[in-house]
Parts: C-alpha cells; structure tokens; sequence
RNA sequence: CGGAGAGUAGCUCAGCCUGGUAGAGCGCUGCGUUUGGGACGCAGAGGUCGCAGGUUCGAAUCCUGUCUCUCCGACCA
C-alpha cells in the first residue's frame, strides 16, 4: 500500500495533498466501506449502509409519489446470453464487462479440489445483469398487450455486476447496488416526458437532499448509453474538480421495444410498437456525497441522509450519579428532538456515553461527518443549557436546552443549506467559458506533470458536434463532453466556435460542458 | 488490460541489502487514576510475515510463480 501522508490535525492527509487517499481514508475512519476478500468488490459497512437506505428511501417516495405513480418489482440476476444478442449495440456496450456463468455444479477433481463439474455445464450461458433492460424487456414484451396497460412504469432495487478493472470504493466496484427504472409508453412524447421526468427527480434529489448542486444535461453520441436513442444525466462537479456522472436517465426509443416486441394494440385497433426509457443511479452517490462535502476533518453529511443527525457527547459520565445526573437532564431533551422529523425522517439522536475523553468522542463524530455534536456537562446541566458544535464551522455555541431543541431544524436547515451554497460556489469557482484553444489546453493541464495538482475544473465551450473531436480532445487531455446543457442560462445557443476545432460551433447548441470525469 | 509501487498484529510501519526462528507506535482487554477538543500508569491479548513452490541444516529475509491492493494510463455509472 502507498504511504499516506498525515497531518496532525485529524490523522487524515490533506484534500490538496493527495485527494486519493483523503478519499480512501474517508470512507475507512468514517466506517462506510471496506474492500472484500473479493477483487473490486466492497463490503458496505453498518454506517454506510445506513446511507445507502436514506437515500433508497427518499428516492423511493418520490418515484411513487409521481402521478402516475412508479411500482417496484424485482426480475433475475442472471440473463441468458441470447437476450444479450437480441440488442447487438447495447450488448457491445457491455461486453467487455460482463461476467459469465457457464456451470451449475462443483464436483472434486482427484487432488480433492472443488471444480465446476464439466457434466453440469450449462446449454445456454448466464450473464450476471451488467443492467436489466433485456430480461425487462422479456417479461414487458408479455405485460403489455393494450393501449389500456400503458404506461407501464416499474422501477426495481437491485445490485448489478460490471467487471471493472480498476475500481474504487463507491465510485467505480465490480458489483454496486443501484435503482433502475424500466417503463413502456404508447409515443415518444410519452416516453420522452417519462425520461424528463426522472431527469428532474435525479436532479431535486441531489440539489435538495444531497445539497449537491448538478448540471442538467444530455449526453453527446459517443457519451450516450449503448442503445438509447438519447441520454440525459446530471453532472456535479467534486472537489477535485473533477466531474461525477450522478444519475442518468435513456430515452430508449423503440430499440428494446424492437427487439423484445414489445407492441400493444391501439385504441384503433392498429398493432404499434411501444416506447421504453430507462433510469438509475447507484451507491456511486455515497461517493459523490464524500467527495462533494468532504473536508480535512473526515466526511461531511447533508442532515437529510445523515444517518445521525445528532452526536451528544456527555462530559463527566463515568460515575453512576453523574451519568444517572447526565441521563436526567437529557431525557426530556431526547424525547424532544426524537418527536421532530428533517426531510421526512424522524431525528436521529445518539448519546455517546463511551468511555474516551470528550476530545476524542468529538474527533470521531467529526470523522463521521454528524451535522450537529452536542456537549453536556455538570455547568451546563446546572444551568440548563447545552453547548453545540456545527459540523460545517466548528465554532462552540450555547442555547438552553429548550430552546436548542426549538431550534433543531433551523440548525439542520442552516447545515443543509450551507452545504448546498459551499458547494455551488466550489463549482462556480472553477467553471469558466473559453473560446480559445490555448486556454482551454492550459487550464486542463498541471503545472506539475509528475504530480499533478488540483486543476481544471468545467469548461463552458463550443462544439462543432463533430465525434472525431472530442475524441482528439479526449485523446490530448483526458477531458470529455460531460454534457450539453439543457436547462436556464446554461442552455442558451452559442453560435461562437467551436473551442476544440476552431469550426463554427453546432448551431441553436448552447456552449456544453468540458471536464475531466470519474 | 499495460506501466510503476506495495503486501509483516485491527491500523501505520520497521526488520529484508548481509538468512539464525517476530518488533515499534497507535488501537484492543483488565485494574486504577483521569474527563469542557485526540489522557496517564501498571498488567495483558493479538502475527503459520498475502499464497504456493524452490534453494538451504535453517527463509519475513534469497529465487520462481501466483493473488491482492494503491497510483498512472486505456475502458467504464
């Protein structure tokens, strides 16, 4: 393992240092995730995990809460290879990626080792679902049968293997867990509505719950999903500037339809083919969270997902009557914070009473990244207030008891808006318009080519919509059309250059996004 | 999958060059003293040195193979 630098402040190296390992140590001392004894896949730990259900469950209510509303479901974890090869571009899209089973049996060789049994080998081969658009497409092709049974809006929670060869913990693992939506409609308006629609829930979710502010956009061709029609996607910009693909959301046209025949029979009595979309987004989200939020203290949480809301560290406990004192004059105050809900969630409110030195407790919900530390003592119990600590500034206030449980979601409200507005004016920062292509090569390269630092960030320009650009662009910098912006200012046409080429830039295209991605 | 680095206690690492049978700090357990931003003392537990072969009287150390992780590329949510 490579050395990890450290500093004495919290134990973790530094974001501008080495934001790899700032990373890596992260989501170790927050106690997110673990690598397995499995290659690139992770073990999700308790707190992590606790992540992963607040957002599944905010998530969740909103694709119900659409009119009308989104059902889950759940279909096979392996697809036969021949669905696969019924839709020849998106399995091309994937085939590098895919892990096969091919037995369905162990037997023991003669030096007594399990080998798969070559009598159990399989007459058609599985495919472990890279994503489920062709099993799904299998069993729509049977539900949809009238214009009556449309749309067909179904979303199911699942994990999905793609064989990475270079993974990291959240953002890029062998198998993660994600939501993927799958509907059927009777026209493209319909199916192009359904595939907005999600966009916008992908993007509120973000911006609202994960305080992650997001580029609405679609995907160019070579960017897009293997066989979509076309691809939306949100992009957020993490703290290394680099961009992070959060969700997206394919307009599949009629080429699952096509392929899985999946028609339905018209209110005029006409055979027509149907209109698919597909959306998801994955636990890759955690990742963007850490590295959004994140400082040189360990994680930082949006109050809307944390899974503690509140860390109340008791100082004097040890002792029967003052831990007996300290439960006292806190129960009331539990029972009040424990009633309120933030964002739909009731408070989470822990009492630490472990056996280390306050100090040490703050330092490890600090690393933890608890929106709210609390401190209780014998003089604040006297005087019946308590001593709070904002995750986001760290300075110590003081309320009485009441009135910080009156406040709470203020508090809460503050830390989730402060989040929103650091992290926008991040992105802000480091977004710039360029029309030169002088600048554009100086602002994606480091100063320092052997250890690059912290550079770059989005570029606004032109695009002539030629592919064999962005591929020379790709090629010379590592840096990619991330999106065409499609909503406010970002989506006005730009009728410049293109800042690649030269050539005129597409026109009624507004200027599209240039960055380097994870 | 290509290039580079690394696998020794839960974590961070020393020991390897020059072979002689396992170390430190932190963490963990017990007892005591402590407690308003990472406490201290004493006593303990914990490792077939990634795995498999080989060389050797003897391997963490030398050789071969293999697996895994990290970083940089290619590919990708």
């Amino acid at each position: 393992m490579a050395k990890k630098p450290q500093t004495k402040d919290s134990g973790l190296p530094t974001r501008a240092e080495d934001y790899s390992a700032w990373y890596q140590e992260v989501v170790r001392v927050a106690e997110l995730a673990e690598h397995s004894a499995v290659r690139g896949c992770m073990v999700i730990k308790p707190y992590g995990y606790a992540l992963w259900e607040n957002i599944k469950a905010n998530l969740d209510a909103r694709f119900k809460a659409t009119d009308p509303p989104h059902q889950n479901a759940y279909f096979p974890l392996f697809i036969p290879k021949s669905f696969l090869q019924k839709e020849m571009e998106h399995a091309e899209g994937f085939a590098l990626e895919c892990a096969v089973v091919t037995h369905h049996r162990l037997t023991t060789d003669d030096d007594g080792k399990l080998i798969p049994d070559p009598e159990s080998k399989l007459s058609e081969e599985l495919i472990v679902r890279p994503t489920s658009e062709t099993i799904i497409g299998e069993s729509f092709s049977k539900w949809v049968n009238s214009y009556r049974d449309l749309p067909l809006l179904i979303n199911q929670w699942a994990n999905v293997v793609r064989w990475e060869m270079r993974t990291r913990l959240f953002l890029r693992t062998a198998e993660f867990l994600w939501q993927e939506g799958h509907t059927v409609h009777a026209d493209a308006e319909d199916a192009e509505r359904e595939s907005l629609q999600m966009l916008e829930i992908y993007r509120s979710f973000a911006e609202d719950t994960m305080a992650m502010p997001v580029i609405v956009g679609r995907k160019t061709e070579s960017e897009k999903f293997a066989g979509a029609d076309h691809t939306y996607c949100i992009e957020a910009m993490m703290q290394d500037r680099k961009a992070l693909q959060a969700g997206t959301s394919h307009n599949l046209g009629q080429n699952f339809a096509r392929a899985f025949d999946i028609t339905y029979l018209s209110k005029e009595q006409k055979q027509e083919l149907a209109w698919t979309t597909s959306w998801g987004v994955s636990t890759r989200l955690i990742g963007g969270l850490i590295m959004t939020h994140g400082d040189d203290a360990g994680l930082v949480l949006p109050p809307a997902l944390a899974p503690v809301h509140v860390a109340i560290i008791p100082i004097r406990c040890k002792k029967d009557e003052d831990r007996a004192a300290a439960e006292r004059f806190l129960a009331p105050l539990l029972e009040a914070l424990r009633s309120k809900a933030f964002h739909g969630r009731a408070l989470s409110v822990e009492v630490d009473y472990g056996k280390d030195r306050p100090g040490a407790k703050h330092f490890a919900w600090e690393k933890k990244g608890v929106p709210l530390r609390v401190e209780v003592g014998p003089r604040d119990i006297e005087q019946g207030q308590v001593v709070y600590v904002k995750r986001t500034h760290g300075g110590k206030q003081t309320l009485s008891r009441e009135a910080f449980a009156e406040r709470i979601l203020d508090l809460l409200g503050e830390i989730q808006g402060e989040l929103y507005e650091r992290a926008r004016s991040f992105r802000d920062e480091h977004t710039v318009c360029l029309d030169d292509r002088a600048a554009f090569d100086a602002f994606f390269t480091p100063r320092n080519p052997d250890a690059p630092e912290i550079h770059g960030g989005f570029v606004r320009g032109g695009w002539c919509g030629d592919a064999s650009c962005e591929a020379e662009v790709k090629d010379a910098l590592r840096v990619t059309i991330r999106c065409i912006p499609i909503e406010g200012e970002l989506a006005e046409p730009f009728s410049g250059a293109c800042v690649a080429c030269g050539r005129p830039a597409l026109a009624g295209q507004p200027r599209v996004i240039w960055a380097k991605a994870y």
